[in-house]
DNA sequence: TTCTAAGCCAATCACCGGTCTCTTT
DNA sequence: AAAGAGACCGGTGATTGGCTTAGAA
């Protein structure tokens, strides 16, 4: 399984894009703004803070590729265990084995033992 | 006291306020994966977790900096730079470039309407 | 450049993160305790979010195999309207039913 | 093997995005 | 002058559970 063409493959889709076809991209997000704008003003700072137009288009863009990775990496953790289910041991494998995802520490709790041995 | 009252009392965040959708996790997750792969619900409201964790991680950091530099709008460039504070370097090619031609959109039909 | 991942005193796991995230995760973690303190932060999941959505997939035309069907079954019998007479309004409120 | 739990349907209604006025930068 | 907050509104897709069986165990 292909694994890090992810990131090639994110480029791919934003890198020709005329200022048309970006109202289009911006229709075809999956994450709807309002709930985005909504999240970022549980903040205790950003409450009382204005937040520009762009703000959740920029993190919309931005989790949905988090979104694809993770559930990519856990995939590929599920496969090892022979299983077609993605189960959220999964996701936490993913997590653990990405520098990037450390912020999720708290978040996703950290019991799997399962160290990922040497590849080659 | 304008102080206290300003950030203080609000009522309970429900999950509507504080996890995006998740049909719409489901559907990203699914679009990532090959059609025989199957999802348990454990699995999509954690990522949905994971999502809120993020906006929040970013949003800080960006809110932060708004704060010491004493503006009071966060914007895209904020996000970005806090993007490439805490790491996110992989992302950033798409983003800018999807910025870039965002803020060109909005310059032409700016420059339609007059 | 190192962390417990355990805010409680206990502390023995000491764990390495990305250094570039470190500051923030420490503050985030302060943001979401403060979150909790005030007691913002529902800390079980209910089983649904909306008690009219509930009621009307409870409500709904059902096929053979339990899933939801087109307002009329397609082999025998007629039609028949059920004018739920349920008198009372529900407070729109969201109770945590569990 | 046993038996838990994910996918499957689509109708309502909460919520999203668009538009307006008013406030802030 | 430019841009966001907040209120309002109308259209619409997320929410939702019982049965089957894939597949976790």
């Amino acid at each position: 399984l292909r694994l890090k063409r992810f990131t090639e493959i994110c480029l791919e889709r934003v890198k020709n894009l005329t200022p048309t076809e970006v109202r289009e991209y911006g229709k075809k997000l999956e994450l709807p703004l309002a709930r985005i704008k909504k999240i970022m003003k549980i903040d205790e700072l950003a409450t009382n803070q204005m937040i520009s137009s762009e703000s959740p288009l920029i993190l919309a863009v931005a989790a949905e590729f988090l979104v694809e990775e993770m559930t990519l990496r856990a995939w590929i953790h599920a496969n090892q265990h022979r299983r077609k289910t993605i189960q959220k041991s999964d996701v936490a494998a993913s997590i653990a084995g990405c520098e990037m995802f450390d912020f999720l520490i708290d978040i996703v709790p950290r019991d799997e033992p399962v160290k990922t041995r040497g590849a080659s | 006291d304008r102080g206290e009252a300003r950030g203080a009392k609000q009522g309970v965040i429900l999950e509507q306020d504080r996890f995006m959708p998740i049909a719409n996790i489901s559907r990203i997750m699914k679009a990532a994966l090959p059609p025989q792969a199957k999802l348990s619900k454990e699995s999509k409201e954690c990522v949905q977790e994971c999502v809120t964790e993020f906006l929040l991680f970013l949003t800080s950091e960006a809110s932060e900096k708004c704060n010491t530099e004493r503006r009071k709008t966060i914007t895209g460039d904020d996000l970005v730079f806090a993007m490439e504070q805490l790491g996110f370097d992989t992302y950033l090619p798409p983003i800018k470039a999807f910025q870039k031609r965002f803020k060109e959109a909005n310059k032409i039909d700016r420059q339609n309407l007059e | 450049n190192s962390m417990d991942d355990n805010n409680d005193e206990e502390g023995d796991k000491t764990i390495y993160v990305n250094p570039r995230q470190y500051a923030r995760i420490l503050k985030r973690r302060q943001a979401r305790a403060k979150l909790e303190a005030e007691g913002r932060l529902p800390k079980t999941r209910s089983k649904y979010l909306h008690e009219s959505r509930h009621q009307h997939a409870l409500k709904r035309v059902r096929g053979e195999g339990g899933k939801f069907d087109s307002f009329e079954g397609p082999s025998s019998n007629k039609q028949q309207r059920r004018s739920t007479s349920a008198a009372s309004e529900q407070r729109s409120n969201n109770s945590t039913p569990q």
